[in-house]
RNA sequence: UCAGUCGGCCGGACGGCCGCUGCGGCACUCACCGAAAGGUGGCCGUGGAGGAAAGUCCGGGCUCCAUGGACAAACGGUGCCGGAUAACGUCCGGCGGGGUUGAUCCCCGCUUUCGCGGGGAGAGGCCCCAGGGAUAGUGCCACAGAGAACAGACCGCCUGCCCCGCUUCGGCGGGGCGGCAAGGGUGAAACGGUGCGGUAAGAGCGCACCGCGGGACCGGCAACGGAACCGGCACGGCAAACCCCACCGGGAGCAAGACCGAAUAGGGGCGGCGCGGGCUCCUCCUCGCGAAAGCAAGGAGAAGACCCGGAUCGGUCCAGAUCAGCCGCCCGGGUAGGUUGCUUGAGGCGCCGGGUAACCGGCGUCCCAGAGGAAUGGCCGUCACGCAUGGCUCUCGGGUCAUGCCCUACAGAACCCGGCUUACAGGCCGGCUGAUGUG
């Protein structure tokens, strides 16, 4: 899994499709060519201390790596952790990335798309 | 054994599955991304956070910039002495001062004695000290108080002298001239403290003890300590107010710096094209001379080569300055981006030696994180530890079992070292002090 590591890379997949979920948002924007997919991991220094952004950011990296086979080629992807990350259970995160995934591609670019039926 | 305090150390362990990243080896010379520089991708082995990695408060290394050298000025910092160190505001050893506790000793009063009370000195323990200079100068010392830095008499005390009144002739009361600074009161601080003598009352006026100032000489590398003797006692505090003295300091920082290097814009050079003018070869027309070849004049068109060049500024000229179309190639600077700097170092460990210690020397041995939208992890099992709840037991301190929780406190390297400061669940070791128990 190739990474996203430019500046310019992340401002762009900002303009794609969002999908936000508890603990994190998901972004994705078609690229040019039809290359492997490429993931970058977004947690500001709102999240907290460096030791709980070191957290977040790990978490979130193994929840990509086991959904892994759900990204298309062609598209980037960036996650922006939320605080939520640190505490949240790690199997219903999973789900929720998964789902999110789902939304990011159902929904056209620009638009935000809503969690499904929320309940 | 427990408590307090000081110092040092550790800061979960083992295993499974799946990953990340540095290095080495082997494959691949292939695929992908990129204009390029360069990057990504396989397999095996191996390394991979801290005592504070933190705050960024000091000190260095390293890099670039500035600077002719030295000194001074300015600004900032440090400030007892000696040592350690690359250096420090750090560390070690020593000295001094202050606070608190206080063994012991001294003085005075009362007491037959035992002893009681008041005052003073003070070994030792613990804690603190921005601990140079107040005779270099300037400034400040509020409020209260009578008086506060060439200080004072509000209340008060005194019958020494004078006057008045009374008198039981002892004196008493009032006023004045004077004397005093002991007591009251104010204050952070009142021209040393306590006691006795002395006196009208008092006062270092005299004396004892204590304090204070000077001090030959002695000890110590020094800070400083001791001290014969002298002086009845003065010379206040604040430098964390300015200031003076001594010493130290150029600036910015790995986003330093070095190398590679697009697109676009701009710079320099070379060449070409285009525009205007001049001259001319040439072509055509008209006319003249000539027998002809040809010569000559005018007009029109016009290629190549050659020469000159425009605009603005300035009254004009010369000189000058600035600006100036299109295309191609080359050159240099340089942005994004990439590579590097990047981990072997005032290094760790062990032994020996020197030193009270901080620390130093010698020998041996080891290589111990190098990321970059930022690796060092995710999930799980067992054990240990901790907490909560419940059961059982019980010598009432605990022990044991089950379940659950946190799967752990503070906290994540960002060029590298030496310190300081701050945060920290729980645990281990040692020194000192105290209490208790046993022999």
């Amino acid at each position: 899994m190739q990474r996203l590591r430019q500046r310019a890379d992340f401002l762009k997949a900002a303009t794609g499709s969002k999908a936000p979920a508890g603990p994190f948002v998901l972004q994705a924007i078609k690229r040019d060519e039809d290359g492997s997919p490429r993931i970058g991991l977004t947690v500001s220094k709102k999240v907290g201390t460096a030791v709980e952004r070191n957290r977040v950011r790990r978490r979130l990296r193994e929840i990509v790596k086991q959904s892994a086979a759900m990204m298309r080629p062609g598209y980037d992807y960036v996650l922006v952790g939320r605080r939520a990350a640190l505490q949240e259970p790690f199997a219903r995160m999973a789900a929720a990335f998964d789902a999110a995934v789902r939304r990011v591609h159902a929904a056209p670019a620009g638009r935000i798309a809503k969690p499904a039926a929320r309940h």
